[in-house]
DNA sequence: ATATGTTTCATACAGTTGTTTGAAACGTGT
DNA sequence: ACACGTTTCAAACAACTGTATGAAACATAT
């Protein structure tokens, strides 16, 4: 009957998802989780079944504390489309930049975003979906009535594939970035606001993009 | 002696390709490739040394492969920078999406862009620097002189992230577009014309993305 | 204290992996 | 026809994997 926090169980999780995040589901052995975990072999067997039931579990786990972490800032009914649209942004890079210290679950959010390893429907329906539609409905204040919706859903993407690349490539990123410029230019909140202004600016709102580059080269002539 | 046209090497090349490229480095294996190219289990060692030997110059006889089958059109002294983004985005997009059909060198290239297998070095000098520096100087033409170089890495950076957004993500997409929508409106060519407008609009092209826009809402009306 | 259900443990198992080996087959120049 | 370097082959090896097992340790309720 004692289930809930049990002690193993979460040792587990926490130590699958290190692995995990780093390894990758094939590379990760069930023998490293459990020594990490400081738990016998025996124990995932035993707590999830198998490995790929502990990875889903595992997953699940990690998105869960990773948006209860990083939450969406409450919005009143008049915040104008376009802040909604930048907090959005800079809740999504910073979630996706956590993984950078610490926390393993963004890491292992990204992994399975790029090469997903279960069918994640689960996934998809308690975590993605409803971000997503958020997502939808901000643009649904900043284009005009009569778009489709397959072209609401392609801003989406670019706007979603922007923030994501950056963690993605990281690697590829310090292949062609000076690196100077990169702990500089390429924190969280610098694109944060780089891709604010770019897809406002996409979105008809002219002036976000030109005005945030003119603000740019005066800084730098001063 | 004989050593440019050996047949079992460019057999193992090309099997080695399609095997990496859905299965990933770790679940492929020796054996399902050596059986695909109809060569003894023994060859990948005598030839290549090792599997990791094997993978790397799989990468980079993927990359030579494609970059030649699907090239940048010849730009004259006047195209205009507009016209030269939306090529490079066309021509990037068809390199990725090829890898839906046959050949399985775009999905290979995705797969080390997102999950380095190698430090890859060589790699990222001998094709995407380059790649990389064209749309660079394209992005120079269509924005003010003054804007500064991280500024324009970070514009180059959006505009490539939306393009892998679509190649890698495609099961997420999946998860959250309408089926009908996704036959229809997400293929190579209706997503370059999607990420052209959107990246010009952005670069205060304003009309660009409007327009497309309209143009949508009345194919829709008729 | 005893019994019962739960959790942990050490160990073993069966399968798959990359790699090696040594002999056979092949081609080529003499 | 011979010899020699190159290439192929079947078979085996050693290491590692996820998983199963059955006994021990533990907790809890009667």
């Amino acid at each position: 009957m004692p289930n809930s926090d049990d002690s193993t169980r979460v040792r587990l999780l926490d130590a699958a998802g290190t692995v995990f995040a780093d390894r990758g589901f094939d590379k990760a052995t069930v023998r490293e989780i459990c020594t990490r975990a400081d738990v016998n072999l025996a124990a995932v067997n035993y707590h999830f079944g198998d490995k790929a039931r502990l990875y889903v579990e595992t997953l699940l786990h990690a998105h869960e504390v990773v948006f209860e972490q990083v939450p969406l800032p409450k919005w009143s009914e008049d915040t104008p489309p376009q802040q909604k649209l930048a907090d959005f942004i800079e809740t999504m890079l910073q979630r996706m930049l956590l993984a950078r210290s610490l926390p393993w679950q963004a890491r292992l959010m990204m992994r399975e975003f790029v090469a997903p390893t279960t069918d994640c429907r689960e996934l998809a329906e308690t975590y993605i979906q409803p971000h997503n539609r958020i997502l939808m409905e901000i643009i649904g204040e900043l284009v005009p009535a009569e778009t489709p919706e397959y072209s609401r859903f392609q801003i989406a993407f670019s706007i979603v594939g922007q923030c994501m690349f950056y963690k993605m490539n990281s690697s590829l990123m310090q292949a062609l970035v000076p690196e100077e410029q990169i702990a500089e230019h390429f924190g969280p909140a610098t694109l944060a606001r780089h891709i604010t202004a770019f897809s406002l600016a996409a979105l008809g709102q002219p002036d976000h993009f030109q005005k945030y580059l003119q603000t740019l080269s005066e800084e730098i002539a001063t």
